[in-house]
DNA sequence: AAACAGGCCTAAA
DNA sequence: TTTAGGCCTGTT
């Protein structure tokens, strides 16, 4: 067992097994931690603002053992073992690969709602841009916390945001996928749309809920159901998930060979394509 | 300046 | 079932 060591402002956590925190912020699977100059992350999520870095093989974490066991543990998804799982994804020699290059990523679980509204506006986005978005959103609908003298913004609650008109949202300057940000959370402030209850079905039943919602697709469900419903067979495909697969597997590529590491393989091979690494095989 | 960006929707084969 | 064009906005 990890220890736990419990100081004043942060607390110290002993890892043995993959945890890159460039690699798990940067691969494309949250949008709201942000890189120091000293190479701590920042952020917010699940309520809560956090400086995170890893120094000589552990994990330093503002907050408490209590923050750390409710909420910062499950959220890194720290009840796998990521070594393992990423053995099971090679495949090949080409998923030798890019899981060896992606070593250190782990799939976040992240909040549910936060996860939907986010990724309703990735879609067409970059991701500056998709960050500038979300920040707005919570920097104008979201509750002040403060970190170290500094204040961030939580992630508006959708009843927050269910209440609201596309007028009101002008400010985020998100366009078309307004309306679709304000269905969302009517759908999950009524209980319509219950993500909780999504996450206790298969894949494929979460994905056909998701995509009756107006604006979300195929790639955005699945960004959902893998990143915070904690399914993890789903396998996200976007415009880079497009070209690897055209690139290693011009025959095609059935996600079920990896099983319920699915999402995990889809991380190694997306991170992998964008880094440019994987187009000279 | 025009094209494009980590999709989705609709219309049309 | 698959494909083309349009969509807000910001950036190149």
């Amino acid at each position: 067992m990890p220890a736990v060591i419990d100081g004043a402002q942060e607390i110290r956590i002993e890892i043995e097994d993959d945890f890159d925190l460039h690699k798990i912020f940067e691969c494309g699977q949250c949008f709201r931690w942000n890189e120091g100059a000293d190479g701590s992350y920042t952020g917010v999520a699940m309520g809560k603002a956090a400086r995170i870095r890893v120094e000589n093989g552990s994990i330093v974490i503002t907050g408490s053992a209590d923050d750390w066991r409710n909420i910062w543990s499950a959220y890194f998804d720290m009840g796998r073992d990521y070594r393992t799982l990423r053995r099971q994804v090679c495949i090949d020699s080409y998923m030798r690969a890019a899981s060896d290059f992606g070593a250190g990523i782990r799939i976040l679980n992240q909040d549910r709602w936060e996860t939907l509204c986010s990724f309703i506006i990735s879609q067409c986005n970059n991701i500056p841009r998709i960050k500038k978005i979300v920040e707005t959103m919570c920097r104008v609908f979201g509750n002040p916390i403060e970190l170290q003298g500094e204040t961030f913004y939580s992630f508006p609650d959708a009843g927050k945001i269910a209440v609201l008109s596309e007028k009101d949202l002008s400010p985020l300057r998100c366009g078309y996928r307004a309306p679709y940000i304000l269905a969302a959370a009517r759908a999950v402030d009524s209980g319509e749309l219950d993500l909780d209850a999504l996450s206790k079905l298969n894949a494929q039943s979460a994905r056909r809920a998701l995509m009756a919602m107006p604006g979300i697709g195929p790639k955005v469900a699945d960004c959902v159901i893998l990143f915070s419903l904690r399914i993890g067979s789903a396998f996200p495909i976007d415009v880079w998930m497009k070209k690897a697969i055209a690139q290693h597997y011009p025959q095609g590529l059935d996600p079920a060979v990896f099983g319920e590491n699915a999402g995990l393989a889809q991380q190694y091979m997306f991170y992998y394509q964008r880094s440019g690494m994987a187009d000279t095989p």
